[in-house]
DNA sequence: GCGCTTATGTTAATTTTTACGCATGGTGCT
DNA sequence: AGCACCATGCGTAAAAATTAACATAAGCGC
């Protein structure tokens, strides 16, 4: 079952591979029941499977529920910018060796990425804001 | 042990935990020993054990070797590129609603990742050879 | 109230993943 | 050749993850 050394949820590192997959998706949809995130994975989980990675999600603190209704709502204890960013972070790491610049240059890559016109100008802009903070 | 369904290698998807994190250090170092891949793990795996992993990635299509001297070096048959922009739309898709362009504004972010000001003047100039590409 | 449906909890079984010990084969040195 | 040293492959065991089966409780309509 394997209870994370530090109590505090982490975004990441040490799930495995179906727990991942269900941060996945509460991330991407915000808040799922059971039902809804087993039609969100991939392999078609049996539901009972779902249920039980959720208790231990919620366990290891990923993850809360609320009751609404009948049934539970859950939804990732930690904030979906947070992880995110750690999520990014840990992209910049492994394949851009630690340059965010890089990974920003591999989003801008139009063979690879799609960003309309006003996208990109608007863009340009975040970044003339940033480089006049930086002053 | 589980085959992937599709012949050819894929990215991400569906690796254990030890199996994604040895692909990590690979990308993030290009090739790499099992000795050098032992020590970039976490909680310190037995060397047989992370030999092991290698195996199943290697018989999965994930891994290569080739051997150099006595010892086998192992990289990954995905290049780097393509693995990094499989994982950025990944990230896309679960943080950012499927918008690039909000992962770009989540990177220019000062108070999330650093950039220098020469980092952001190189970026603006990649918007704009990027509006220009687009006409 | 009673039975039906739906959702969850618990526990046990199965499968997958990970770990590790040991055997084998090459290399280089004496 | 004989020996020590490494690195790899393989078989098996242990641990972890996933599934399955079963039990319980709440809501709802007859």
């Amino acid at each position: 079952m394997r209870i994370p050394r530090k109590t505090a949820a982490r975004t990441d590192p040490d799930l495995s591979r179906r727990e991942r997959q269900i941060m996945d998706v509460l991330f991407a949809r915000g808040r799922a029941t059971g039902q809804e995130i087993q039609e969100g994975l991939p392999d078609n989980p049996n539901y009972s499977s779902v249920r039980t990675i959720l208790r231990v999600l919620e366990r290891k603190g990923y993850v809360r529920h609320v009751e609404e209704g009948l049934k539970y709502v859950y939804q990732p204890t930690v904030p979906r910018e947070a992880a995110s960013r750690s999520a990014l972070q840990r992209i910049i790491r492994t394949f851009f060796d630690g340059s965010a610049k890089e990974a920003v240059a591999a989003l801008l890559d139009p063979a690879a990425f799609h960003l309309s016109e006003k996208e990109l100008s608007e863009l340009a802009r975040v970044i003339d804001r940033a480089k006049k903070e930086r002053k």
